[in-house]
DNA sequence: CAGCAGACTAAACGCTCGTTCAGCCTCCTG
DNA sequence: CAGGAGGCTGAACGAGCGTTTAGTCTGCTG
């Protein structure tokens, strides 16, 4: 080893590759040829270190459920809602965002749970149960604070919020194709936060506060489209 | 041909179970071979009748997609609302299950079109931008209706409501594990529909109709219990 | 200095993939 | 009845896959 360019040692260099192809590609569309190219070893190195390809993908799933609880932890001992200044319901629209903002820019982690929840495997399982325990004590927190009613069946509503949540983190892609912006981003964020709180606020037939009726434009959705 | 069970041609029976299979396990996940299997012919007639595996996909594709335009049209022909007695709101919610009412209880469709939103191609991209103009449309007719109010920026509105949507339908799966029913059920939308109604209709505070205090239940959702 | 352990590579194995090819059988037509 | 067209099969090809194996290099240890 000539010139290591940072402190990893190569067998996470490696992990670290096969995370970031698995989040783009899904578990089955990466190859060990291809990971080994990006970390710069030979294909034989890969199994060296992991002894398979699905004990590498098992060990990166590990990985990845590891740092996502350790950033949980971080997040509930900061404090659920701390730096968001606005009114209750903006924590239960807040467990991706609030997520992504503890992230670095181009981190591949959000990619990979959003595969892993769609992958249909016990470990997208075990996140989707795990989140959605988490969704039932965030509604009876806002509950207990006033900030929310638990509804009928708390179970669903808990459920409904979550999978809310979700749908803009599932459907990043297709939402910044069709709105000009990454929902995700500041800028998005900015955008669909107030028009979310609105509705969980006072419903679909709440006025907005701004006077601004300009109708919904149904054509144009093309790339940057500076719309209001 | 001896004996044809049904009328189908055999390029027929291929393309069906070419999509039951892409629907299930996507494009990527299934092979020619598994085709051939399950339409009961050999590999070589597969590509006899469709020249190659992406042939076949995109002939799919378009298949797929013609359905779907053509029960699009038999909806919005019956009258977008027809069936639901409900009020207004209902028919913001009842994209995905309007659709699926007028679908075989088996049919692969549903999943087939998941996995084409999902799929990063520009059929799924193309998909996602039609089912957004339908939900511009949809809450600019409610808007006129005074059924619902059109928000501080419609565009993102009709978003927000879409993937919402989307999201019971995308997860439809994890929420079967957890909540112990399927959402898109006649069950499981009776117990869906009013909560996220009452979301709708009111907001996150509004107070339930019926007085059942009970709490959110975070444990036990199905089979064995959480994890750390 | 001898030798062992571990990081690492290059080559090759067996397998499955999509695709090709040669040929059979069964109609339909002249 | 001759003959061509098309549905259809089984075998085979080349490429790429995950994995195995043999062997090289390097640094540590006695």
């Amino acid at each position: 080893m000539r010139s290591m360019p940072d402190d990893r040692t190569t067998r996470a260099v490696i992990r670290d590759e096969a995370l970031r192809l698995f989040a783009a590609h899904g578990h089955d569309g990466v190859t060990i040829r291809q990971i080994a190219t990006a970390a710069g070893v030979s294909p034989g190195l890969v199994v060296h270190h992991f002894r398979s390809k699905d004990n590498l993908r098992q060990e990166v799933d590990q990985h990845v459920l590891a740092v996502f609880e350790g950033l949980l932890g971080e997040l509930t001992t900061d404090g659920g809602t701390a730096g968001l200044p606005g009114p209750g319901p903006t924590a239960a629209s807040s467990i991706s965002e609030t997520f992504l903002r503890h992230l670095p820019v181009g981190s591949p982690l959000p990619a990979y749970l959003r595969m892993l929840l769609l992958s249909d495997t016990d470990a997208g399982r075990g996140l989707f149960r795990r989140l959605y325990v988490m969704s039932c004590q965030l509604l009876d927190g806002l509950a207990d604070a006033g900030a929310a009613s638990r509804g009928r069946d708390p179970g669903v509503r808990a459920a409904l919020l979550l999978v809310n949540d979700l749908s803009v983190f599932l459907l990043r892609d297709q939402l910044t194709a069709v709105l000009g912006v990454d929902p995700l981003s500041a800028a998005g964020l900015a955008r669909l936060g107030p028009e979310l709180l609105s509705i969980y606020a006072g419903g679909l037939n709440a006025e907005p506060p701004t006077p601004e009726p300009s109708r919904p434009e149904p054509p144009a959705p093309e790339a940057e489209g500076g719309q209001a």
